[in-house]
DNA sequence: GAGGTGAAGTTCAAATTTCAACCTTCGACC
DNA sequence: GGTCGAAGGTTGAAATTTGAACTTCACCTC
């Protein structure tokens, strides 16, 4: 008989660990070189998806649910960047159980500061690494994988 | 003049955008499927590298290295799992400064129960959603990533 | 064989993340 | 209108991670 699971083979086995020890070092990297301008990655993706919102806010899940974060774990960190002026929060009208985190110009000048500083460092530790095929694989694969879990 | 940035094209945003987010959620959804042993993705892997290292053991350094986490990190996890009777440590005596991490047992045996379960959510929710083309591609690209970054 | 430098690990405190409990408001239904 | 289940957010405590300081030991050089 044989076993039931279906054990990966030695190159996916391969891959997969890449996967993981590059994506630590990747993330390790990313984050060392944000810490200059006293952000971390998790703080600069949200400075960047409001930055990129309508009037530059967004309401609280629907950040969270971008970033596949908990709604706790966003409530603490935009309580951080509050203190930190860079996000401020207002309430919905629309809807009184809601929130806005809205980017302050503040917010959105440090971002302009770091963002092509964070962006070479996505290039040279990972983008221009890979052929443009490969990395066009890598959003597949990914996206596939987005697709497959979807929400939390 | 033209900038001097060189920010990523339409498709690479996306992509990058893909990987951040299928990673947050693939690690999130692999973390919930191991807790019904008691485990998170990083105690399973420290787990895994012990399992296959001569004699069941590594040290402490090599291990850190090995998933790219700091000396400290490593001490607190490892301090849990020993808690939990899944490691040990002993003390190295060709150099007196090094540690042992072995795996115990009882740790064995919880990853020979954990490690079909594991496998199967890395199949379903990532190795099995792309092409064997694309998988294969993710593995050189991180690769490439380990190889540049190097060692923290 | 005494210093000096650096590697291996641990420790403690601070920062961050998780987890469950808890309001408040919305919306659907009656 | 009144009720009930669920969504949006927050809170506070516990668990985990980070970062810097510290101890012990190895190794090199003089």
């Amino acid at each position: 008989m044989t076993t039931g699971t279906r054990w990966l083979d030695s190159e996916q086995q391969v891959a997969w660990r890449a996967y993981l020890l590059g994506t630590a070092r990747l993330m390790a990297k990313l984050d060392d070189d944000l810490r200059q301008f006293g952000l971390g990655i998790n703080d600069y993706e949200i400075l960047v998806r409001l930055s990129e919102a309508p009037d530059r806010r967004l309401r609280m899940a629907e950040l969270a649910d971008r970033l596949h974060q908990s709604r706790s774990r966003l409530t603490h960190t935009v309580g951080r960047l509050e203190a930190a002026e860079l996000v401020r929060r207002t309430s919905c009208k629309s809807d009184k159980r809601g929130v806005w985190a809205e980017l302050t110009d503040a917010g959105f000048s440090l971002l302009e500061q770091a963002a092509p500083y964070h962006v070479d460092g996505v290039r040279e530790n990972l983008v221009d690494l890979a052929s443009p095929e490969d990395f066009a694989a890598v959003g597949r694969v990914f996206d596939a994988v987005s697709e497959h879990i979807g929400q939390r």
